[in-house]
DNA sequence: ACCCAGGTGGCCC
DNA sequence: GGGCCACATGGG
């Protein structure tokens, strides 16, 4: 077993099954209305505590609007006004608009979407304004099923102090922990939720 | 009254 | 390729 894999079960034994947001990130098989869902958390989370975006999400159930129909038909003022709470609202109101209006005229829905190949869909997410590395891999790693490592801040932070790797650029650590891995979408879901509950944690430790 | 949070784009050098 | 700023709300 490598470093990669002895950290992952590390993880695993302190944290157990990971909770909150990620009980509907991590689950096994997902509707297309959950999977939409997943990618308006996915552009809402962006720099964003996820207390925040669970109020936007709220917001936007209370009025059954998690729905990539339904949200192509608000106004772009009225979208951004329903996720105020996430921060950043009018950006991410626009990124979210053209993210979803892309997948509309060019798949029509994740299920014919997730058939592409990854590699061609990264390729088309890094084109959209809006839409990072980090989103783009969250987007095709939790909503999409496809086995390619996200790698964040608390990704880079444990990297360091692990002493996993001396270059910590988003390419190069992707690269390292897909080489150190199985190929496998759950175990790459799982494991970076466990990254990032653990990174929240040292930092509420450090704090209180 | 600060300081921070799963980021991204634009502009500069 | 890296440094710096804008984008904005809610909570410690």
């Amino acid at each position: 077993m490598n470093k990669f894999e002895k950290l992952y079960k590390e993880l695993k034994r302190k944290y157990g099954k990971p909770k909150e947001q990620w009980d509907l990130w991590c689950k096994r098989s997902k509707s297309e209305k959950e999977r939409e869902e997943v990618i308006i958390g996915a552009i809402l989370t962006q720099r964003t505590t996820w207390k925040n975006v669970e109020l936007s999400l709220n917001n936007l159930k209370d009025r059954k609007l998690i729905s990539f129909k339904k949200i192509l038909k608000l106004r772009l003022n009225d979208l951004a006004n329903l996720i105020k709470s996430s921060g950043f609202y009018r950006m991410k109101a626009e990124y979210l608009y053209s993210l979803i209006k892309f997948i509309d005229k060019n798949y029509g829905n994740l299920k014919k979407m997730k058939k592409q190949k990854k590699d061609k869909l990264r390729e088309e997410l890094l084109r959209l304004k809006g839409i990072g590395e980090e989103t783009a891999d969250s987007i095709l790693l939790y909503a999409l099923d496809k086995s390619v490592f996200v790698i964040d801040e608390y990704t880079k932070r444990l990297a360091k102090k692990k002493k996993l790797s001396k270059n910590f650029s988003y390419n190069y650590l992707q690269k390292l922990f897909e080489e150190n891995l199985k190929k496998d979408f759950r175990l790459y879901q799982d494991f970076h939720a466990l990254i990032v509950i653990d990174g929240k944690n040292r930092v509420s430790y450090r704090v209180s």
